[in-house]
DNA sequence: AGAATTAATTTGTAAATCAAATTAAATATC
DNA sequence: GATATTTAATTTGATTTACAAATTAATTCT
């Protein structure tokens, strides 16, 4: 209820459908006109002009429904791919990766290339973030022009809505304009959001929570974030630092975590959280790679040595009670755990769900789905880039001009 | 984006309007214009309407505004009260507390009554409510046929949606559709939640959260709960049982709760949790009522004695911890602290909120503010107003006919 | 080939909304 | 005290938006 753009209301039917259509995927008219309400007349008008401004294609029907096997064929409509191209970047510690999508979420092109110093000057890295875009973008004939948008997840403390890095891990100073500092350095519109929150959208626009209103996605990496959608759309909070799932308490004065204070949940999960507790029973003294510590850790664990157990059962525990602290909270329809390292398995484990169901209000309805998705770096690229087709998708509703 | 009642869009602006002009009390036509967008032209004509079904009023403007002394005054539009009458009930243990409301959100009557058993069949509750609410209306010259609507409050586990309670400490079944029950018993559209979400539309409407989008309420009773206030709307979860503050877990295996549960918050900060503790070193044998017990543990730790001291500050930092989860979650723009109980000061001290401020994500951005807002039983009840009232606002709306 | 069926479009109409012009109600100025 | 000035609110006329009903299009069934 802050500012209006003129075109407010006008669009209102035209959004409706747009999104509709993007969320269904192929679709035909008299079921976009059921769904959203508008009227059969309406919906070819308005999709005409969606046709005519190439946002959609007409695109011949695959499933010819059972049920309806007469009368004159329904045509579906799509998001016409060509219509836009956006790129999504996803900072890492040491790594970036590119992803190049087209308007209708279809992967292009894809580049990871390494990052020389894990922390950088802002315009710095921007510069950086510009040489590996181009070379993706080289990859598929395309140039940095033919982009409408550029979304970047970085991790770290970051207010999307105007694009202020409070903090960020990858960025030697605090307190930046670092959306604005790409934008000038990348010359396209950039939209900038935490890590988390950006899977967060890439389950929802092409993962698991596809048409699901309600659901939390909780990442686990060297860290465990979360993000939230609800009512279908990502929620931020007022600073930018909400959804911080891995700085929850689950103990009084716990366990020492990497922020200094105690008792975070990633203190008892993280990697450096296992491996300090290993490090005092640890035969070998000289020092191996954290990744093959852990390794060995977990596998000990498996093989029932009981040190190794106990340390692995409690990450476990932790993290059934953090998850069970999200459902009594939230009451999502959805929870999605969601990390690339395939040996985190302890903390997917069905003992693990079982207990966070043993945890959560009893009623007499079942409780929220747990889903498991394991997924590359590149689907949080993917996810950046989603955030900037929405940035697209809005522009494109509110303006009502030819491609 | 599920059902469409035909007159969806046509209200647009008719729902903007009257939303605004709630919001923002008595408010000029040109303001609300600029507020929404909409042109003044069409502001003419809507509160047009408005005014001839008898929905708002004009009012004499209180405030000439320093600068605006010149020219045409402006004229105020506000909700005129009459429009509708609506009550709210208040299910507590062993009393029933009744509010009647007018439109503009005005206590016109009150009523407390006894109930003779803290737990009911359905239909039984339902007929003593039938009654008080009888009386309270009574007391204003008033009859049940004068009412719009009713919001009742109970606690338990509730899906407002649908009136549906799944369970009750006030009813002896589970599982039933107490909100129709109460609406064929009534004789009027009834809106049926859970307690502490009535609270949180009680700050919304009527005490700190006005003009707040993002806020959280805790309420602390005997137990303690929490309502949820996100882009403007209060967030119930998807099955009814979100907001569960009280039994999220502070402590893995930890104090044994109420639900059968370990590490429940409430395990740690209510009423039973802090006797049970007491009772260990308490020196006498004839037992006393736990109000005095509660009270006379406050007083010693207020006097330094260790005993309770420890007991009351374990219960203070955890309740900090809970709090701080809060924040890391949710980002909030204010927490409001919300209890009748004046002795619960040790769960209000600024050592609690200090604590709390020091356990969350530290950015260089002020925290969320903390307030403390005590209030009665009443303040329920017209949180259940509130809800009617809400409902009834949604239905003038719809419908566009003179009251 | 014609009837039946269903989707999509066209046509004419009702409404919602707006920009611009006009009127209303006050103060300021001479 | 009459007139100019200022600002709010309304009216007017036009435009846009959306719809219901009628029509056309593209199929299958008989």
């Amino acid at each position: 209820m802050q500012h209006h753009p003129q075109g407010a209301r006008k669009s209102h039917s035209r959004r409706l459908l747009l999104t509709e259509i993007r969320r269904t995927g192929p679709v035909a008219r008299i079921d976009l006109a059921s769904r959203t309400g508008i009227s059969r007349a309406s919906v070819t008008t308005i999709t005409a002009d969606l046709l005519h401004e190439g946002l959609i294609e007409e695109v011949a029907r695959k499933d010819p429904t059972p049920e309806q096997t007469r009368g004159r064929p329904r045509v579906d409509l799509k998001l016409r791919g060509a219509a836009h191209l956006v790129a999504g970047l996803k900072i890492a510690n040491r790594a970036v990766s590119v992803a190049l999508v087209d308007f209708e979420g279809a992967l292009l092109g894809q580049r990871e290339a390494p990052l020389p110093r894990p922390v950088n000057d802002a315009r710095n890295l921007a510069e950086q973030l510009g040489q590996i875009l181009d070379q993706a973008l080289d990859g598929i004939g395309r140039t940095r022009g033919d982009l409408s948008a550029i979304g970047i997840g970085i991790s770290g403390i970051v207010d999307a809505h105007r694009g202020f890095v409070y903090w960020s891990p990858s960025l030697v100073s605090r307190n930046l304009p670092f959306g604005q500092i790409l934008t000038e350095t990348l010359g396209k519109p950039v939209y900038l959001d935490n890590d988390t929150n950006l899977v967060a959208l890439a389950e929802q626009s092409f993962g698991l929570g596809r048409g699901i209103d309600d659901f939390i996605v909780v990442t686990i990496e060297s860290g465990v974030g979360m993000g939230i959608v609800l009512n279908g759309h990502l929620y931020r909070g007022t600073r930018g630092c909400g959804a911080e799932f891995g700085h929850t308490k689950v103990h009084l004065d716990g366990a020492l975590c990497r922020c200094g204070q105690r008792g975070c949940l990633e203190a008892y999960v993280a990697d450096y959280a296992l491996l300090r507790e290993a490090a005092i029973s640890e035969p070998d003294q000289h020092p191996r790679p954290d990744e093959q510590r852990i390794e060995a850790l977990l596998r000990a664990a498996r093989n029932g040595q009981p040190t190794a157990s106990s340390i692995v059962a409690r990450a476990g525990r932790m993290f059934s009670m953090g998850l069970a602290n999200l459902v009594n909270i939230f009451d999502p329809q959805l929870i999605i755990l969601s990390g690339e390292r395939m040996q985190l398995d302890h903390l997917y484990a069905s003992e693990v769900i079982a207990a966070m169901r043993s945890s959560i209000v009893q009623i007499d309805k079942p409780p929220p789905e747990v889903m498991i998705h394991k997924w590359g770096d590149l689907m949080w690229a993917k996810g950046a880039a989603a955030f900037a087709l929405g940035g697209v998708i809005e522009t494109a509703i509110a303006n009502g001009k030819p491609t």
